[in-house]
Formats: structure tokens, C-alpha cells, sequence
DNA sequence: GAGCGATACTTTACGCCATAAGGAGATGTC
DNA sequence: GACATCTCCTTATGGCGTAAAGTATCGCTC
């Protein structure tokens, strides 16, 4: 399942996301809020944590806040704008500080390593769609940071949105297939090793003439060692070895 | 909206995606079977292509065969192997055949054409989580494709997946940011140019700090012009460029 | 050729989901 | 005290995937 964040009304969405519900509006009356926005996202985000994206509902949200599911339309416009905001909530775990280093490989290594990260330990937020209009703050500041780490490179304006748009989306996916890996693992409650080589039987048997199909894919598989995750983190590395060697070389 | 994939019996999954299905089991009583496999996924990828993804239900792909949603039981698991199903279809619309050059360079840049076409064609592909675990024979044979395209390159194994992973994850990214902006204007009935402004404006209401805030990302904004499709295409050619300078450089 | 088991497909039903509508009770201003 | 406002609830609507069970149709066996 993926699901669609920015399909609801994006302006309410920013609105929220730039912290425009921040401002306690004065002289109103009514019952005291007993929730907040902060709340509701951070209830959502622990629920999406604990029990992954499809268990992620409007009333297991309120449940977990001793509500019902219609109390956080109070604060929260429905469910699209919840996830926009649990989105950005999320990326804003990643550090926003000026570069540790004036390195700009190793300033780039350290932003690519972080944002990796910070997907593993949301990996809900890698099912959100990235086809997301929305932009809240701590996506453009982690944009900002990887800009401000990559400034010493001196690229062009051209080449430099190429090479942002590269580094996040090879971060992005390479942390789904990690993800996706460690699921698949906890799901089946098989180790890693023993379900794809599980599926490698199965696929031997269907597709008997595999070697000869796919020659190259065959070599090169034979040539991978070690637990499946290693491979994912070793693809990582040399993968964004190449992307910097890249940016180096169209300097 | 995410929709996950491959979260069904992986076991049938793979079966019906390598064509264990095809073969008519013989000495069969009962009705002539009235649909098939391969109905129902094109019906399916009929449906998402017209509808958008969130559309895809198993009563409307039912609808489009003159069934009901039931009907499709018989021959597919479920919705998660039909999501398979439809995926590794779409993806077989990749040309398969040996390399049209033996310059590396032009071939992979042709292979990420192809590919990004592909989703642009599909879009409701990359709407199907990339955490799947489920490798169809279309989705190999595409990385067999890009493989021998890569060979004249001579990357040592290490550095071949890397390179792999980083050049799909970066043309499957950038093609979910195009189709994201077409289906913004698509929804919204407002062209895409009048739409970023509307949003630029609205975002500079909600943080008047924008600049100070984000100086680089301000700085490398101003620098752009043209549409924003226009733009993820200028964003797609240079960052494959970075990627191929990076696999240059690492040979 | 009668009967029977297998198969295709249907209807019905269950338990989810997001959320629209409207009502109850609490809290503030006048 | 009256009233407007706000939170939160109950209820209801129309979707979803799919389990269960029923019906009709075909081909094989006797």
C-alpha cells in the first residue's frame, strides 16, 4: 500500500505545516482544547512507528489519544494533511546545523548518512508518496543543509539541482530497499538469509533457463557475499561514492 | 496514497508472475474459464492509467470484464499479486533487445529514457511501493538491459550495484516529481506555472523569513526559469550526467 | 446418458476505512 | 442569565477487500 499525502486542500496543509495553527487565537470560548496538532502528529507518528503504515487509521490515532476518530478533525483538516504534517515532523530529526566539516565529500557523506538513517527509523515515511506537492520546513532545511554542505563543491546552478535531485532520491531509495528487507525479515520471522534463499529455490524452479536470461545479473549476484542488509549498505556507500565522484568531476 | 505490494502470498505471487499460470492444466472439468490472468492485470493497468491509482478497486477492474469483484478471485490471489502483476506488465514495455551503441554513456542515458518514459506512461507505478520484495521477470530483464549497457564500462562488481541502485532509485525519483507536477495541474485545472505561484505566494504570507531561512535553496530557485516540467526534465538530464561523470570516474 | 465432482461466477455479509451531519455539554463574553 | 463558540461525541453514508456459501455449467466416469 502507498498512500497519498497533499491530495487534501494544500493550503490548509501549509498553513499547518508553517506552524500557522501556532498562534492561540485570543477571546474565544468553548471547552479548553483538550488536543493539539503536536499532539495528533506525534500520536500518528507513534502508531505509524509501532504498527507500520497500514495500521495507521484515524481511530487507532484518536485511540491512542483517548478519543474517537472525529475528534481530530478538530484540529486537523483529515487524513492527507495528517501525513504531510508526520512527514515533515519526521525530517525534522535530521540535524540543521552548518556542515561539521569543510570537506564537502564527507559534509555530503555525513547528510546522506543521516537522512538514510532517519528513513530507517521511519521507514512509514518511505511509503508516503514522494509525489508530494507539499513542502513543509524541515524537508526545505534539510534541502538547505545539503546545499550548504555541497557549496564548497562550486557547481553551477544547473548541475547542482541534478545533484540534489540525485542525492535525495538515491538516499530514498536505497533506504525503501533496506527497509523493505528488514520488513520482509520481521514479517515472515525467517532470517534474511534463509527467505531470499528461500525465494531463489522457488525462482530456480519457475524459471529454470534464469542463468541464461539474465546473464549478467547471475554474474553479478555471484559475486555478493554476506546478509542481504550489508549488501543494501554496501550499494549504499559505493553508489554514493559515484555520485560524488560525479559532482567532482563536473565541477 | 502508497499502495503496497507483495504483501500477499509471495509464493503465489512469483508463480503467477513468472507464468506458472500459463501452462492450461489439462483434464479440467467445469465452465470454460471466461477471463484469464492476463485480462485482469490489463484491465487492472486500464483502470489506473484512466482513474489513477486510487481508483483501482477490485469491484471497478471486475466493472471493466463485465464481472464482479468476486469473479476475480478465481484467477488472482488478491489485490497485492494483481499490484504485482501490473507493475512487472507495465514495466515489460521496456525494450529489451542488446544495446543500440557501444558507447556506454549514450547507452545508459538511452536505458534512463526509456525508463523514465515508462513511469511517465504509468505513473500509477510508482505509486506501488518500491519495497517490494517481489521481482518480476520485467523488472530483471530492465536490469539486465541496464547491466549490459554499463558493461563497456568495466565497474568492478562493488561498484556496478552501487551504480545500479543509484541510477533506478534516480530515475525512478525524478519521473514520481514529473508526474506529481502533471497531476497537481491535472486536479487543480490550473497550469502548473500559476499553481507554483500561487504557492510561492501563499508560502511567503506563512514564513516571511523565507530567505534568511533557506538563503541557498532562495539563491538556486531565483536562478530558474521555464516551466516546472521543463525543469524536472533539465533536473533529470544534468543529474544523469553527475551519475555518468561518477561511473567514469570509478572505472 | 446419468450422475458427480470440479470450476466459474454470483450474492450476501463482515469488518474495516474516511468522513459528513448533527447533537450534547462545556466554556467563554455580554 | 443568555448566547455564541468550541470540543467532542454518536450516528450514518458509501466505499473498500475479501470470506462464505450458493448456483450454474461443464467434462469425466460408470
Amino acid at each position: 500500500m502507498t498512500v497519498y499525502a497533499g491530495q487534501g486542500d494544500a493550503h490548509r496543509s501549509l498553513a499547518l505545516l508553517w506552524g500557522a495553527a501556532a498562534e492561540p487565537r485570543t477571546g474565544r470560548s468553548g471547552p479548553k482544547p483538550g488536543l493539539s496538532v503536536d499532539a495528533i502528529v506525534s500520536a500518528g507518528i507513534a502508531v505509524a512507528d509501532a504498527e507500520g503504515m497500514a495500521a495507521l487509521s484515524m481511530r487507532a490515532v484518536g485511540e491512542r489519544l483517548g478519543r474517537t476518530a472525529m475528534a481530530l478533525y478538530t484540529y486537523v483538516p483529515g487524513k492527507a494533511e495528517l501525513l504531510d504534517l508526520m512527514h515533515d515532523r519526521a525530517l525534522a530529526e535530521l540535524p540543521a546545523g552548518p556542515p561539521p566539516t569543510d570537506d564537502w565529500r564527507e559534509a555530503v557523506t555525513a547528510w546522506a548518512g543521516e537522512l538514510y538513517d532517519c528513513y530507517l527509523r521511519h521507514p512509514w515515511v518511505l511509503q508516503v508518496s514522494q509525489a508530494r506537492p507539499v513542502l513543509g520546513p524541515a524537508e526545505l532545511a534539510a534541502m538547505e543543509t545539503l546545499l550548504r554542505a555541497l557549496r564548497p563543491a562550486g557547481l553551477p546552478p544547473r548541475r547542482l539541482r541534478g545533484a540534489v535531485a540525485a542525492l535525495w532520491q538515491f538516499v530514498r531509495g536505497l533506504a525503501a530497499a533496506t527497509a523493505d528487507a528488514r520488513a520482509a525479515a520481521a514479517v515472515t520471522g525467517v532470517a534474511d538469509q534463509d527467505w531470499w534463499a528461500e525465494r531463489s529455490t522457488r525462482l530456480a524452479e519457475l524459471a529454470p533457463d534464469f542463468a541464461e536470461r539474465f546473464p549478467l545479473l547471475t554474474a553479478l549476484q555471484s559475486t555478493a557475499g554476506g546478509p542481504p542488509e550489508e549488501g543494501h549498505r554496501e550499494a549504499f556507500r559505493s553508489g554514493l561514492a559515484i555520485l560524488l565522484d560525479g559532482v567532482a568531476a563536473g565541477r
